[in-house]
DNA sequence: TCGCGGATGAACT
DNA sequence: GTTCATCCGCGAG
């Protein structure tokens, strides 16, 4: 992504002035630990280069899937499915939920431990049209607010499993300077197991994030 | 604002 | 055959 990209489209999210200048995540900027990592990511940018422009979002909720936990795709060892997330931190795992809804997930400890950071909501910012298109005209609201929509939106599938989210690319994480945001913490969304660790974090206030009430204060 | 049920498909036991 | 970290539309309160 370039600053010119950015600048070419007439969106009225951001304008030429205050244009995003917006650098990749370096490898050796991430916190070792997948909690740290899950709040880390707490206000960087997700981007997505499509053949019809680019779509970026802020992150406003994630959840950690620890190596030691029941509820994580890992615990039970390497299989073809969640091979991804036993990739050096920083690598896409994607999977299908519920035969109708994809999961973007990242990588989060050393090559051959298996845990992750799901990426549950986005702000939108910038390729607004290319994200309503990719779900159906939804409000902006509602865009990229739970994981399956936010995976829709950016058009994210099985294909960038396993895609480096830290090097240039189809899909890549940055950050814009921007992203102090007051963090709150609560127990994970939709679990039946390991239901009552308190390993989701989100972007308080932030009209973005997905769950019930009492899970946003 | 909430809780419910159906649609959906791939991986795993 | 079972499981799964969801979405959407609907109806109750």
């Amino acid at each position: 992504m370039s600053i010119a990209c950015v600048m070419t489209e007439s969106l009225p999210e951001i304008s030429a002035r205050r244009a995003p200048r917006i650098r990749r995540l370096s490898r050796r900027a991430l916190p070792r630990d997948t909690v740290a990592l899950a709040r880390f990511l707490i206000g960087k940018l997700v981007v997505r280069e499509l053949p019809g422009g680019t779509a970026i979002g802020r992150i406003v909720e994630t959840e950690a899937y620890l190596a030691d936990d029941a509820a994580c795709h890992a615990h039970r060892g390497m299989t073809p499915r969640n091979r991804s997330l036993f990739l050096e931190a920083g690598h896409a795992y994607v999977y299908l939920c519920y035969g109708t809804s994809y999961m973007l997930n990242m990588s989060s400890e050393s090559a051959g431990i298996g845990a992750g950071v799901l990426l549950r909501a986005l702000e939108p910012l910038h390729g607004i049209e290319l994200m309503r298109r990719a779900r159906k005209g939804a409000a902006i609201a509602a865009l990229a607010r739970g994981p399956g929509r936010l995976a829709a939106a950016l058009k994210v599938d099985r294909r960038l499993d396993g895609v480096d989210l830290l090097s240039p690319g189809p899909l890549w994480i940055g950050c814009d300077g921007r992203g102090n945001l007051d963090i709150g913490q609560s127990v994970r969304i939709g679990l039946t197991k390991a239901a009552d660790a308190r390993l989701r974090f989100f972007a308080r206030g932030s009209p973005y994030v997905s769950g019930p009430k009492r899970l946003r204060p």
